[in-house]
DNA sequence: GCAAAAGTGTTACCCGTACACCCATGC
DNA sequence: GCATGGGTGTACGGGTAACACTTTTGC
């Protein structure tokens, strides 16, 4: 006996990308203007659906592509949501994707779409179920960003530690004591300190840090836990 | 514009259960023999098509239903699974979920499925990417439990401080010391004390405690946080 | 009376947190 | 020389982890 599969229905399936980045003070989300019925001219999340020659994974890649024209971004999936009237005109299931990217290296947003950055604090309601992505998905960011070094997606090759501790803080929305902080991100020993200085913020200048990423993975394999 | 719904492909996507259970000693996984092609008379976990009028939670619901005759029981969305040639016959995704159910309470298993529990540290390898998964599963079932008060799912109502110390021992694959497991269960403060005594394991017998739902529900919306 | 599991407190160490002053430089 | 942000060390307290003996009772 085998199993018809003619038998059972088949489903309509896109993904949703939540897109964080940072410019150095804030989170921040991008978001387009949908050209398309239903709920045209409303901000979505930017989306697509799911050929048949392509895994989510592949899709979420291929809508950021197309967006932003940026490859290799770090991805990852959230959930699966599948209500069955989540868009009114066809049911349409959607597995979300939360994405980090560089807000500097982002210099092309693909001007087929109106797309902007908002602040994570305060941009417009979303279509469909979109803002409950959006809310999933900054609980997954700051659970992530607590145990994994995903924050350095989110900034520039070269950082200072005044950035990385504005980063952490715009994550989990709250204050920390500067030396305190500091200590903590030495402590972890993944860091590589450079000779450069970025004079931009301050007269005397501050050390540019690299994120170690060789050591980071060796250390992974000796049982160490990155932990904020 | 209106988007052409037509233009995009469909696919049939289903779900897969990881069905956790717990023995007094084992997190146990409940798993059933194929009885259809392909791969009939392998294990695998559980699962079904995601039908027209029913969402992926209502389809896990409906499928555990069908296997143990239990309602309402504790379900989690965990991934989904879109490779391609994920499965061989035909292109399917596949939504999973974790259900934690108490063995003692699932008396009658649907004798149409050929379904058996197995220690979750010696089970058979199953079909298409299913080992992948369970794996997924447990260390998610890891996270929850260090965070949430799921455990008391996988007990009777009425349990020991041994049973529970067992249990947290079996799921996160560690020994803990008696004396501290106790206490930090009852700094927790959400367990009641029964005058009653389970007298199967000793001469002395020992107190029967049930999870305080309504009080850990109040303390959670003052703040506070569950962590074991 | 003895075997077998239940039940119970104290101490030491480590980590997290609070906290304030000097440094380097451009203007 | 002064204003601005950068960089550094210590002390305290709370919580976690290590640790052993007494109690109960059925046989």
């Amino acid at each position: 006996m085998t199993q018809d599969y003619y038998q059972y229905p088949r489903h309509l399936v896109a993904v949703d990308c939540i897109i964080f980045g940072f410019d150095g003070e804030n989170l921040k989300i991008l978001l387009v203007e949908r050209n398309f019925e239903p709920k045209m001219g409303e901000w979505s999340l930017m989306g697509g659906f799911i050929g048949d020659n392509e895994t989510s994974d592949e899709a979420a890649q291929r809508v950021l592509n197309t967006l932003t024209g940026l490859e290799n971004i770090y991805l990852e999936q959230l959930n699966c949501y599948t209500e069955i009237h989540r868009e009114p005109t066809a049911r349409i299931m959607s597995i979300s994707y939360y994405a980090l990217i560089n807000i500097e290296k982002n210099i092309q947003i693909n001007e087929k779409y109106s797309a902007k950055w908002f602040d994570l604090q305060n941009f417009p309601t979303l279509i469909f179920d979109h803002n409950e992505m959006v809310k999933d998905a900054v609980l997954r960011l700051r659970r992530r960003a607590s145990t994994r070094p995903i924050g350095f997606e989110l900034l520039s090759e070269k950082f200072t530690m005044k950035d990385l501790q504005n980063l952490y803080e715009a994550i989990f929305n709250e204050q920390y004591d500067k030396r305190n902080f500091i200590s903590k991100i030495n402590a972890l020993d993944i860091l590589i300190k450079t000779e450069e200085k970025d004079m931009t913020s301050s007269k005397k200048g501050s050390y540019l840090y690299r994120f170690d990423e060789d050591k980071y993975k060796k250390k992974l394999a000796e049982g160490f836990m990155f932990k904020i």
